[in-house]
DNA sequence: CTGTATCCTTAGGGATACTG
DNA sequence: CAGTATCCCTAAGGATACAG
């Protein structure tokens, strides 16, 4: 990969600064997704070349890992790694500003609620039920 | 624009999601940068027609304006709206995050820990700059 | 079900020159 | 100083077909 420089800002936007790698991360994030297909079906339609080459890179960063899934053995389960779980924090701040910025968001104002007014314990809550599902 | 979704995330995307805008936002933030010169000095060496591109969109989306500087009334100076420093919690997990997974992150451990250990804290002190400066 | 491969089109972006 | 304008090239992405 190309690196622009060893800024923290510039690194993160390396891995993640395009418009689908973050979507993927919220699908297994806050909507239990787990499969090719269920990706497929996001609201922002993906293509699957490109869904394809996101899982790749996210694989190769170390931020998601495949695995067979456990049920069905033929099926391919993706997971969220420990740093991509860490990537809990930045998500939930984009929630908030897309949120109050967006007039027609869909959030509800109670989600923005309970994020903004206790958000260490919000996170924090959230992050442990990943770790079980996850890790 | 296009719009995808109504997802907060997307949202966020729609209006960030490339390699460059944040980090202007970062140098106006962090760096003490008002004038478009200085934004092309920066280490990521951006072009010129990439930064007025982005310099239009981000004052269109509301995220900066721009204005005469007060000394010498020739120059143009950008600065962050209320939109703009609203991001500011986002910026401050991206760099937690770079921070912590980049083995060359030019970041000193020191301001990782200061920003973790008493977020809320750190968050506001340096918001309040922030509008003192900006708004 | 989980992908590749191919084709094609468009958007992004670098370099450079030029302007008020 | 703070930008446009132009040219050109590449990367990104959509559509579709195909494969293990």
């Amino acid at each position: 990969m190309e690196v622009r420089s060893h800024c923290p800002i510039n690194f993160t936007l390396e891995h993640l600064g395009d418009k689908w790698s973050l979507l993927i991360i919220r699908d297994l994030m806050f909507k239990g997704k787990r499969h090719y297909n269920e990706f497929l079906e996001a609201g922002e339609k993906v293509s699957t070349s490109v869904l394809g080459d996101r899982l790749k890179k996210l694989e190769a960063y170390g931020i998601i890992s495949r695995g067979r899934d456990t049920v069905k053995k033929s099926r391919i389960r993706y997971s969220l790694t420990k740093k991509g779980i860490d990537l809990l924090p930045i998500l939930i701040e984009m929630i908030i500003w897309g949120g109050e910025k967006d007039l027609l968001t869909e959030t509800p104002q109670e989600f923005i609620d309970q994020a903004t007014q206790n958000k260490e314990v919000f996170i924090r809550q959230i992050r442990e039920n990943l770790i079980k599902d996850h890790l």
